[in-house]
DNA sequence: TATAAAGTGTAACCAATGTTACTGTGTGCT
DNA sequence: AGCACACAGTAACATTGGTTACACTTTATA
């Protein structure tokens, strides 16, 4: 675990931060798909990614979903953190977008470590900016946009998630994601295709204009 | 200043700590309206709101605004604080909804405190996360729900931070922070009067359901 | 290979919201 | 009083997005 952490935190924390991490801290594989964290868990752990993406959704009381934001490699989820020193429950929904890796470090050090180091604080604070950053992007892309350019937006973010200008995904999917109806979605990729901004094809869209 | 520290603050800070503010921190007053913060702004204090409510607003490229949250008394900005640590401009724009009475922090005390008042980053964490809530608020109901209901929470909010179950706005202004038309708001209104829930008057809406 | 299930395309229609245009009515000012 | 202006009501229409329905194709599986 130790290579792992230095290769994506080293630039970050010092090393004796980074020790501890990899005293306390346990490793997680998991595969693409696998929810994380759903609304109203009680959290008490928080993840750091190594590799891979995860999904963060919104729902509403019938069920319906909204894809916030994804979350990638060196980053972590803030709200996880937020919730545990408050022992509240997760507001979000967290799934892997692709095969996951992550470090899995218990409460009681996150917040430990705040007073501990500074390069952990600031780490934190960062993450809090960057968590509030993207869903003022999300506000935006839902207030402002139109659905065809939500549309585009959500394939540029998912390919870039993917690191790859093809992906893999159902149009009934990216309705659930952007909450929407499949019809709705079908048809806006057809116009999309129709002007050359993308190629259909079965379980697969590849994305000319990135 | 030191009265309306305690009298807001007191249960959250140290004696040490309200010290420290009252010694560094510089007492502002600012009327309904008063732009505190805008989008671009590099911020070089932050504020502990004293009395009074300010609206956080978001702004596209072509100067659509919208409304995302109100912040009270006993409450701060946690976006100034992120936008200090990295020298980073604003992302929002801040007005004061009601006559407000501040307490300005200068950005150096903010991160310095942090480490040495267990009680301030526990602040700053709180505002953090209870900021992070709101604005998946302001998501859901974007996301979620209908004008006519987007509305009337709208309404009742107001209400709230005003402290009065009648506001004092006209339709174009509910239209601005909504981000949709004069129009529709007018119509919405009047069918919500017809309903029971408000009543209408120039520039005053009272509201019954609350 | 037959059959079922999942995925996609598309038409027709409906509902919600946005737009344009015009009317009337208070309010403040001279 | 007379005038200008901000504010509100409302009709008629346009557009976007959501719904229903059905046909067709590909993939999985018995």
């Amino acid at each position: 675990m130790i290579t792992e952490l230095k290769e994506n935190y080293g630039y970050l924390f010092e090393d004796a931060l980074l020790n501890e991490i990899n005293n306390v801290g346990t490793f997680k594989e998991v595969p693409e798909g696998y929810m994380l964290m759903d609304i109203g868990d009680y959290i008490k752990s928080m993840p750091l990614l190594v590799s891979g993406a995860v999904k963060i959704l919104r729902e509403d009381d019938k069920g319906d979903e909204l894809l916030l934001y994804f979350i990638e490699r060196g980053d972590t989820c803030a709200m996880t953190l937020s919730c545990c020193m408050g022992q509240k429950k997760s507001e979000i929904r967290a799934v892997a977008e692709t095969p996951t890796k992550l470090i899995m470090i218990p409460v009681e050090k996150m917040s430990e470590w705040m007073s501990k180091y500074k390069s952990w604080q600031n780490f934190i604070l960062q993450s809090y900016h960057d968590r509030m950053t993207e869903l003022l992007e999300a506000i935006d892309s839902i207030a402002f946009l139109k659905m065809d350019e939500r549309l585009f937006k959500y394939l540029k973010d998912k390919a870039m998630v993917n690191r790859n200008d093809e992906i893999q995904v159902t149009h009934q999917n990216i309705a659930f994601d952007l909450h929407t109806s499949r019809v709705v979605i079908s048809r806006l990729l057809k116009s999309l295709e129709n002007k050359g901004k993308i190629i259909l094809n079965r379980n697969n869209i590849k994305i000319l204009d990135l």
